[in-house]
DNA sequence: CATCGAGCCCAAAGCGCTTTGGCTTTGGCG
DNA sequence: CGCCAAAGCCAAAGCGCTTTGGGCTCGATG
């Protein structure tokens, strides 16, 4: 109705120029019970008109409380950000803003991650961290029990899966579905180019995939496997050694659209039809920028959107800090979508 | 030497643990050169031996600064988030670290955007933003100035160049010059892949384009040009599209790795090879987990790190709110880099 | 010898909010 | 009518830091 007039910058002001106590205007604002309806509505009236908002360090202060999620985003061996993160926080980004937290984001070399954690809690700067690409042995959660930062793991360690919060694929599963699909087409011969098998969900992977293969009464062939980084040259190379080998595979299951993207073209330079000659099936993230599986590149994948843990995992910790009931597990299972890449071997 | 002893909470207790005032704690601490050095080695050993670390939201308060650097990152209209992203804010968030600020990331729809930053000024949770992905005409950087919110753009918008602080990539001379090479190499026929031209940078692309064509006598043909998001699919129909068209172009100039990737698809696709029968050249931002250029995609490209974009707003900008000297606009050159996609065209 | 200016250090006043404890007023109830 | 609980409001005490405006000591200076 009325324009936005002055501003005013702080309670005090506010209280002053409705006769009020700072102490009622706080309680209005922040819904306390015991100022009355009218009083309330005046009050809100009141702050948006003149456009007053709490100064966030005081009320932080105040209230101990920081109402900011940190993620420490560990920069890789070869200086690399991992591609998912951006879609990761997308989908957290979204759960923040909607239930009123800041998203603190700390760029830094993987040694120096423990020395973060440590000082965004000393600071009190967050109230809690999402917990990124856990490995194998991973130190952090015992360090942020050790510190009492309340936390998320996106992922599972080695750690009794009960005794910490986590959102995660059911990567074993997918992959050893995935495993069996390429064996009940009939391929025999299956490679494997995986991400770093420190990480947890590389070595999930892996044992998904053993297990398809012990079932149909097969052993893995370390020759045609690889744990490396999930990117297109990596990817190139292992598939085209692959493919230069004495007993060539007849298919390959890649752990990211990257490093399936990089396999195709190994494959397409060897002159072979992706589908027909070699196929080839891959973990989706559903990155919005790699529209991969189905109608786009026609990718065979295993679908499990990572901006759908991202919210997960956000909602999960909010509600951890918050003291709310909440599940503390969640465990996302991929879908198969079947595209061009998959069909039966060449007889 | 000695074991990091309990922890100190605050000021207070470490105050009279050594016997000073608290005064004489802070100042000794931050550097102030009304304490002897005696003292100040001493506190300086107390802090770090006790763990003591000023509460930051303490200090926000008494400061008036926050410390901290907002990104508002909006979702575009298909959902999607910038990939470029994540490597930008990998070469920012390195600057912050070492210069002592925290990182604020707010995911955002587009429309509102402008909400956002008047929120984050009002709350007075960040000391300055960085403003992504300017527009032809954006209403951010009056936004903003009306605000009095401190800001570096990346990219520039159309309003006069020198009443505001920017980082770009000199997009125009850039595309003139691989347009020039594409020329010199004897094409004539060239199609553009763009990105959605209400952006400036792939403005500028296209008026480079445009400016090296007329340089040569010719002018631009709509029929094979286009503006899309930077994305396979898009890319990949586009130059299906042109190639089926009467007249093929021979090469074709993109914006992105992502569209090249996409149109490097369409053209082995209907049997042609890159390099040989057309020529293809793209924009390369460096992102981590694509190699696109020389020895990994072996793409031909205009090469220019939006890392150190990223670190230079991100200096630029903390040396603006602390009022230092700065020169405020930074415009970068794009390199060409030869690759193996690029090529005098069939005869 | 009195004076003065460094050199060090301190007490106390904010910063702007939340929250505790208490004070009126009101209305219902025995 | 007197009492009491509930409703509605307030003053003031923090939260943990920075910063202002002294105060004291001591050696140098006129």
């Amino acid at each position: 109705m009325c324009i936005a007039g002055g501003f005013v910058a702080n309670l005090k002001e506010l209280a002053e120029m409705l006769g009020l106590s700072q102490t009622t205007i706080s309680r209005a604002l922040n819904g306390y019970p015991e100022v009355s309806e009218d009083t309330r509505q005046r009050v809100i009236a009141a702050a948006d008109q003149h456009n007053y908002r709490p100064n966030s360090s005081a009320r932080r202060l105040a209230t101990g409380k920081a109402r900011t999620i940190g993620h420490v985003v560990p920069i890789s061996h070869h200086d690399m950000i991992n591609p998912h993160f951006s879609d990761f926080i997308a989908g957290a980004g979204a759960v923040y803003s909607q239930r009123g937290y800041d998203m603190l984001i700390t760029v830094v070399e993987a040694a120096r991650q423990a020395d973060t954690y440590r000082s965004l809690h000393r600071d009190r700067r967050v109230d809690g961290v999402i917990l990124h690409g856990p490995v194998v042995n991973d130190p952090r959660p015992d360090l942020l029990d050790e510190l009492g930062l309340p936390y998320v793991v996106h992922g599972r360690t080695l750690r009794d899966e009960t005794s910490y919060h986590w959102v995660d694929v059911n990567n074993f599963r997918s992959f050893r579905r995935a495993t069996r699909h390429l064996l009940e087409l009939g391929h025999r011969r299956i490679a494997l180019i995986n991400g770093w098998e420190n990480m947890m969900f590389a070595r999930r992977r892996r044992e998904g995939f053993e297990a398809a293969l012990a079932e149909a009464g097969l052993t893995a062939d370390p020759s045609i496997m690889v744990a490396d980084e999930m990117i297109d040259p990596t990817a190139y190379a292992a598939m085209k050694r692959f493919l230069d080998s004495p007993s060539p595979p007849t298919a390959v299951m890649c752990s990211s659209v990257l490093s399936a993207l990089g396999a195709l073209r190994a494959i397409r330079e060897h002159r072979l039809e992706p589908g027909r000659e070699v196929s080839v099936i891959c973990h989706d993230d559903r990155l919005s920028f790699l529209d991969a599986s189905g109608d786009g590149l026609g990718l065979t994948t295993m679908r499990s959107g990572i901006r759908e843990a991202g919210s997960h995992c956000a909602n999960m910790l909010i509600d951890l800090i918050e003291g709310r009931q909440t599940v503390p597990h969640i465990l996302l299972e991929a879908e198969l979508v079947a595209g061009r890449t998959t069909g039966p071997p060449p007889s």
